[in-house]
DNA sequence: TAAATTCCCGCACAAAAACGCAGGAATTCG
DNA sequence: CGAATTCCTGCGTTTTTGTGCGGGAATTTA
């Protein structure tokens, strides 16, 4: 990896978390934490982010100031966002929907990774195409303003004709009855083609939204082959969806 | 391999991975570092790409990850984007490129207007999709980094099936007598197929791009509608594209 | 205050770039 | 046609750049 590519990433997540923490980015990009240092040091000369012990900040953020809330849940979708990524290998093809939970998971894919993403998400399209080695595809139609996505007949018939290793889906509600729902009744079409095409399924959900109910139907558990929540997989709320077959990580 | 063959490849290389590593150049065309690396210098003095320790990034590369600066010349821009929305009338169906200008036109579109626009260009379907009453409908495909449209034969396919009353093309060069030019071959292919679709075609060009030739033609001036630039109508530069039957504003 | 990180500094090693040189190909010109 | 010139390329050497490592200082955290 290049260093001007190195640093670009770097600039990325600064931009996009507001912070970054030099531990993690050793990790991320599998250099030398010195290394790390140097980089975040030049950005800073060059006044691209603002160096702090232990990491780096954006530039914007110094005002700005997160409730605690909004920082929490962020940790609790980054958690998801890694354990969705260890599911990726290179040369995938994946499916996803949009959402946060999805967003976030595409802001942390690692730079070497090499994938096909397809998705109609603008949101979600906007991060993979920021990522170096990612290929991505678009499904195109109609835009929902409300949800940022493409939907209707054309962006479903073009999703059935893709065949994915795997879906991630963003899930508004999980239930071990009812299964997933949603409350956008294109959406769900869209949803339930992606599962179709795809042949694994894999829900990303924050603990708070299982158990919870929306008046759509998306699929039963029967179809989701994982559940992936920021819960640790031996947490009690889980259980019955593992007794109904899921995996859960 | 002579060295035209030889830099054109590489320049090809790099605006299709937006990097290249001199290495894998020197075994791909199998000559030394040296060359490559002259080769590399001498494209990167004209401005083709950027050489960094390692190898080249393209252009768009650092366009893509360390945009700090605005829209470059928008005053400019803007005025074209005035004219250009002066043809839009409610209802109309309107197919756009990408480019600038086309962004910046997307952005001066009046709150009350009521029509469907259609492109394939990410940052300006962000636009287009904040307006309170334009619908976007996106043409999907493979994306293309440099560019950041959707391009490949699926998205011509899609284009081909509309007819638009207006296209609105960003420029990047033309011509009296070569027409319409550009340099990504792919970027062509679309801006072809919706000159084709479209009732009329309109050219936004800054001045500084008119009577430039690029190597890929797009098409010729008796194919164009409309020209707007920055210029007023009357300006000795434009008088050929009048006298070659192509509508100024 | 003590322990744990993180930072900073110098060093070593490897990779890449720069430089000069020489053989060979293409071009120019008498 | 043939000689002179220029351009292109590869090779060895030197210089620069990038990266990792160890140890001690500085800072944060418990």
């Amino acid at each position: 990896m290049l260093k001007k590519e190195r640093q670009a990433f770097i600039l990325h997540q600064v931009n996009l978390h507001n912070k970054v923490l030099s531990s993690s980015l050793c990790t991320d990009i599998n250099v030398s934490e010195d290394t790390i240092r140097r980089d975040l040091q030049e950005l800073a000369e060059e006044g691209k982010v603002i160096k702090v012990h232990g990491g780096a900040l954006s530039h914007s953020f110094n005002q700005v100031y997160f409730s605690t809330n909004g920082v929490y849940s962020q940790n609790q979708k980054q958690i998801i966002a890694k354990k969705a990524i260890a599911l990726i290998t290179n040369g995938m093809f994946i499916l996803t929907s949009g959402g946060t939970t999805i967003i976030e998971m595409a802001r942390c894919l690692p730079p070497q990774l090499r994938a096909t993403f397809i998705s109609g998400s603008i949101p979600a399209i906007l991060e993979y195409m920021h990522h170096p080695n990612i290929e991505v595809i678009l499904i195109g139609d109609r835009i929902s303003k409300n949800s940022k996505i493409t939907v209707g007949s054309e962006a479903i018939a073009k999703i059935r004709q893709v065949k994915a290793d795997v879906c991630f889906l963003g899930t508004n509600a999980i239930d071990v009855e009812q299964g997933v729902t949603d409350n956008d009744w294109e959406v769900v079409q869209l949803k339930k083609a992606m599962i179709e095409s795809s042949k694994m399924v894999v829900c990303l959900s924050i603990a708070e939204k299982i158990n919870s109910v929306q008046p759509i139907r998306v699929c039963g558990l029967n179809e989701i082959d994982m559940l992936i929540t920021e819960l640790p997989a031996d947490d009690s709320k889980l259980k019955p969806y593992i007794d109904a077959g899921v995996k859960v990580a």
